[in-house]
DNA sequence: ATCCAAAATGTAAGCGCTTTCATAGACCAT
DNA sequence: ATGGTCTATGAAAGCGCTTACATTTTGGAT
């Protein structure tokens, strides 16, 4: 592989020379960058990015720190991140933990994120579900650049891009009362994390401000995924609620719930209403089509690189990109999983 | 940042010293060692591994190289490299490039490419659902350790993993033979990808082979995409042919089947079989769950991380790896959306 | 011709590590 | 004592770039 020298000797100038034709081409004469031009192109060289972000201290690369690809969640923000990163000259180093809820994964949290600081990423983005929030707030902060994609936590709150989950909650309550629903039930993510809280907050205060009352007994506690949205049902249907309505905190839960009713001959959504969240990739194939609250995925995804970017040392000369928004705002997304009790046709 | 200096200063050695304690510590005296672990742990050390990288000439760095991560095929197969990567201490540089079968594609996969190559990566894991055969081959061979999941090309041959997916259709008519089924459709892949012509001879042959005929107006072209799935599927209604299954040459596309027939009121399998292909992740939560032909995407994503990790110029002293199957056997996996004509209930 | 600022190029010192080679002890057998 | 073999360490030369600084060249203006 030919190296910067050899292009030099080639082209009968000096390595600065070639260098600067390289990074500068305005400081060098044209007919010079003629010749480096051509030197390169017979040697086929190619620049070591190793040797030159030693040299300028400066990586150029981001740190992407996620659970799993695997989520209708995840996906697009990190496809999203990295075009962003990929634009702007960056690379991403990516370290995928696995998608564990116990206590061996943040070990390996922790070790990926020290893994990505020794090598020099200049921010890290964290993208992790089942991160615990003091354990998070102290990586932020003992490393100033690096960012969270969904928590928000004390110190490093200017650092973190959120949704607000509350509004969305009560995003969800107002459309099932606009369309004349009164006994609703929910079906609530993981006790333990925040957002679920949140979104379960916002559906219950808002039900409550308009006189309706959500009980804990028609509560039901799923784990974000399909399965756990099945089973939830199942209990539901089996306590003989007669609700009209449920709120699944999240899509995948929502087809879980499609899927039990179907599988009882209950027809969504003339004998029951489901909404989601999330408006996850699978929210339009579901059958019927998926009412759900969105979350700007793409936007958030975008600020995220965006900020990441703004704090990198190697751009730190350079003008700042426009500051990113932090804070999220989800929005009713309207398809055909919630029937209109006040309109009857 | 503390240095690899500052670490020898405190603690009294050279950097040679502490070089080794942190790579061979058995070439240093225990006395030594605990010196330089105090040293190191009083100062904070964190090994710069960009620094490492060029000294070492290895860079310990596998590039993927990929379209996207919001797919049910490529998240898993990506999970699972990376985290083997991990494992052996290796990093992972991601570029996706979007998932769009236009030209413009080519370029941006190769500009992808060329930077994963300017960034030392040892080896690169190709998982691009678009990339021309020709092209990819030529890739392939001017990087020697780069490695291709899916698809199989000329001359890397011996670098492709692949699955056979002329096995996959050949199972798929066997399998929908044998539950009794002789009228049969087929709903095709992008017509000019191998993968799909493949699933769709082994389909055909041996539909053939059994004296069953499936005519070019029995087959329909979707693209892979739920979307295209339920298209293909109205087109197929509407001509009015009394099939009583159909394959679908992805879970997606079956999806799209299974969604049309819902909104038609077509129960399955009690008035239409239908047999996916893939076995991903959404198969299991359709209604009724999908009978399809599973890839063995976590051993397919094994095997090319283990290449890559053989191939590696960092691991060419090590001892190499167990040798990594190359071409993999797909598998019926029989679930409730096919059925028993030959045996009725 | 002469001078000077600006433009173009070269020289060489790093960036923070690893590793070869040389050196110095330590230990044992003669 | 002498030599030889090991083991533990240090000195210093890179790895392939960038860049501060020094030097040379250029092209007016005088």
């Amino acid at each position: 592989m030919a190296k910067l020298q050899d292009v030099a000797t080639l082209a009968g100038v000096s390595t600065a020379t070639v260098s600067r034709t390289l990074n500068n081409p305005e400081l060098v004469d044209p007919s010079t960058r003629q010749k480096v031009a051509n030197a390169i192109s017979t040697s086929g060289y190619q620049r070591n990015e190793t040797a030159r972000s030693l040299a300028m201290r400066s990586s150029r690369t981001i740190g992407l720190l996620t659970d799993t690809f695997s989520s209708n969640y995840f996906a697009p923000i990190l496809d999203e991140a990295i075009k962003i990163l990929h634009d702007f000259g960056y690379y991403a180093i990516v370290e995928a933990t696995g998608n564990h809820a116990n206590h061996k994964n943040v070990e390996l949290q922790k070790r990926a994120w020290r893994s990505l600081i020794n090598r020099q990423v200049e921010s890290i983005i964290v993208l992790c579900a089942f991160m615990d929030d003091r354990e998070l707030d102290e990586m932020l902060m003992e490393f100033p650049s690096a960012i969270n994609i969904g928590h928000s936590v004390e110190q490093a709150k200017s650092r973190c891009i959120t949704v607000d989950h509350y509004t969305g909650g009560q995003l969800a309550a107002q459309h099932l009362i606009e369309m004349g629903h009164r006994n609703i039930a929910m079906i609530s993510g993981p006790a333990d994390r925040l957002d679920s809280q949140q979104r379960g907050d916002g559906f219950k205060d808002e039900l409550n401000k308009h006189g309706i009352d959500l009980p804990s007994s028609k509560v039901y506690t799923g784990n974000y995924s399909v399965l756990g949205g099945s089973q939830a049902m199942q209990k539901l249907l089996e306590t003989g609620h007669e609700v009209t309505a449920v709120f699944a905190q999240n899509d995948d839960m929502a087809v879980g719930v499609i899927n039990e009713c179907f599988s009882r001959s209950i027809e969504i959504p003339k004998d029951l209403s489901i909404i989601g969240f999330d408006d996850s990739s699978m929210a339009t194939s579901t059958m019927p089509p998926l009412t759900t609250i969105s979350q700007p995925l793409k936007q958030m995804s975008q600020s995220a690189a965006t900020l990441a970017l703004n704090l990198s040392v190697g751009r730190k000369n350079d003008k700042p990109l426009a500051k990113p928004t932090i804070h999220f705002l989800p929005e009713l997304i309207a398809r055909q999983s919630v029937a209109n009790l006040a309109k009857p046709v």
